[in-house]
DNA sequence: CCGTATCCTAAAAGATACTG
DNA sequence: CAGTATCTTTTAGGATACGG
């Protein structure tokens, strides 16, 4: 509905989307996209190293993210070895890269949040 | 977790976040604010406008987020008149303004996305 | 080590009807 | 005009166990 115009709308890959802002979202809503993308910023890290660096997330929704996150052409996967103990890899495309700027943006504003409003308490 | 240190949070009103997005994204997220809320970056608009604007939300959802968006601080809300019909508005609080530069961010990525690789289409 | 497979709950969203 | 009230569906997310 940002459009210029009432009835017009962008259509990518057979999802019509009504402005900008879904369009975005659809790439990095939900709970852990933008965190999984803000740590592979600055290169590549392995299922293990996301899963540490993420506590709270479980296996099965890492894996889920990361797989979508694929599907979108945001990162890709690199795996070695024949048999377990494998080691992947994954990696931001270009495309994936293009996002990091609006995922500071994003995060910027909520830590500014988080400094004036909130308090910083140690976790589990 | 994009705090320094794997053990910090942040605490804003009793809830718990680990990161800046999280933070943002409890203000935006879903499918509905971050539209709401461009709508409104230029002044007030009425519940019949916003509704009108945005065609494919029902009231129910439109009067659901209008009123979170409330409590977040992100927008007042007027009425005007004593009976039926009423005249409503809302309103940007600087609150909220200052998430319209994350918004412009976020919505412009996706424009760029839609004239790139989407198609402009005709909607009801 | 890097995941899948099940099962489950909760939250988000939609359809429709109605009201002060 | 500006919403509520119900009911239903859909989706996201979590717990736990297991497998190549």
């Amino acid at each position: 509905m940002i459009l210029e115009g009432k009835h017009k709308a962008y259509k990518i890959n057979d999802r019509v989307y009504h402005c900008g802002t879904d369009i975005t979202m659809s790439y990095i809503g939900g709970k852990w996209k933008c965190v999984v993308l803000w740590y592979l910023r600055h290169g590549t890290l392995r299922f293990s190293e996301l899963k540490r660096l993420i506590p709270d997330i479980t296996e099965k929704m890492l894996s889920i993210q990361l797989k979508s996150l694929q599907e979108d052409g945001l990162i890709t996967r690199l795996s070695f070895g024949k048999r377990a103990p494998f080691r992947v890899q994954y990696e931001l495309t270009d495309f994936g890269l293009s996002l990091i700027p609006v995922i500071e943006v994003i995060t910027n504003w909520g830590i500014e949040l988080g400094n004036n409003k909130g308090e910083i308490i140690e976790v589990l």
